[in-house]
RNA sequence: GGACAUGUAGCUCAACGGUAGAGCAAUAGGCUGUUAACCUAUAGGCUGUGAGUUCGAAUCUCACCAUGUCCG
């Protein structure tokens, strides 16, 4: 059966669990963090890489990029993104609701929808809640994403509300059109509300309530790491949490860090994605499990240890950081491609071993062991 | 040996009478549903050396040193 989300152990102590969350494109063990492929592409890495070094399980595309470039006419005659990328494996969609919000600049927000203005040749578009659905469909991702708002993290609370409630109604309009349209390639596609809501608990409520109406596969968490302080992020998402169905998945958009990761677990969170482990990486940031390393500092010059000798990852194990030091430094192509694969790969053995530890029973004292560590600097 | 040109931050160059700036390199910091192989900050120069003109010289004059090009 496409999209349930068979839970394996809930963890006793906390709100944590571990389950599988079944798609046509193969199996999601949950927690899971989900590697981000804007444009069809994780940056810097290759598929063979993700699938066997990094073994991702699932990536996101961006509807916003995908749709202005390469566009819908070749992603329908490629027979969607999964062929045109030779990605066998889920995907999920971001509707480009975070794209009306960072790309503040040039949009235009009203009851219909937005629109906004090319960052690439500057043409006008507009996406509602419906056509959003449609270019989902014609990407043919396994998860689509409802198309919302991002508010700023600091909104005040007027604006959030006027905002969240837009994005209510967005959501109706998304799950119609959901409702009315099939899939274009032969395998079933699931719609994830968004709840929304800034940082005000009354909202969050209010907007959980509203989601979980819908009973879709799944739900969202977004409108978090957007400027509020963490420990509100927190607070949200078990206010979140509390509402939303418990025997469904909860996915919190774009977070975060290694540590954001683990106590959002805590709270009930199962899938995660962030641009953090390629972009970082690729600005030459590291994540271990002893902290974050700055590749280019001067200390790692004559540092001929391997990245990880213990690492799934081919690249992990054969070079050093002495070695990633310099291709780093030197802006070598396959610098980039180091960092990302090491980064991609560490986040999601953190997955991994959060998970393992949620099923034997002792994820509470695992994190409180860990996290101390993770978001260090070394 | 001679003529001409040029000597300014590690490098490439600005400033051409009113007491030195940039880019790159260096050294750090940042990055949370990617307009990001990006952005920010810091450090670094008694302007080749010595004398002179001037209230004031990187800037004008002279000598020397170095480098380059050309001519012998």
């Amino acid at each position: 059966m496409p999209f349930n989300f068979d839970i394996e152990k809930s963890d006793s102590a906390t709100n944590a669990r571990a389950a599988i969350f079944h798609t046509e494109h193969g199996d999601i063990p949950t927690p899971i963090f989900m590697p981000v492929g804007t444009v069809g592409s994780v940056k810097a890495v290759h598929q063979a890489e993700l699938r066997n070094d990094i073994d991702a399980k699932i990536i996101l595309g961006n509807t916003y990029h995908l749709y202005l470039r390469p566009g819908m006419e070749t992603l329908v005659a490629a027979g969607g993104l999964h062929r045109f990328m030779n990605w066998e494996r889920p995907i999920l969609t971001d509707s480009g609701g975070f794209q009306v919000f960072s790309l503040a600049d040039s949009r235009k927000i009203k009851e219909e929808g937005c629109t906004f203005k090319s960052h690439i040749d500057g043409s006008r578009h507009t996406f509602t809640p419906e056509n959003v659905i449609g270019i989902q469909r014609q990407i043919g991702s396994d998860i689509m994403m409802a198309f919302d708002e991002c508010p700023p993290g600091e909104s005040p609370y007027d604006y959030a509300k006027k905002s969240m409630e837009l994005t209510h109604r967005w959501l109706d309009r998304c799950v119609q059109r959901y409702n009315e349209t099939e899939p274009l390639y032969g395998h079933e596609q699931a719609l994830f509300p968004i709840v929304q809501g800034c940082k005000y608990s009354d909202l969050r409520s209010r907007s959980a309530h509203h989601a979980a109406e819908k009973n879709a596969y799944g739900y969202a968490i977004g409108g978090l790491a957007v400027g509020e302080p963490t420990e509100v992020m927190y607070q949200m998402i078990e206010v979140v949490n509390e509402i939303l169905p418990k025997d469904r998945p909860r996915y919190l958009m774009g977070v975060g860090t290694p540590a954001n990761i683990l106590e959002a677990i805590e709270r009930g969170v199962d899938m995660f994605d962030c641009v953090m482990p390629t972009r970082n990486g690729r600005n030459g940031m590291l994540f271990t499990w002893n902290g974050t390393v700055n590749i280019k500092n001067k200390k790692w010059e004559r540092c001929f240890e391997p990245i990880d000798p213990t690492s799934t990852a081919e690249a992990d194990r054969v070079y050093t950081y002495a070695y990633l030091h310099h291709l780093i430094k030197a802006e070598e192509l396959l610098g980039l491609q180091i960092a990302s694969i090491h980064n991609l790969t560490f986040y999601l053995n953190l997955v991994r071993t959060a998970r393992r530890h949620i099923i034997e029973g002792d994820f509470a004292s695992w994190k409180a062991s860990v996290i101390g560590n993770l978001m260090r600097r070394i």
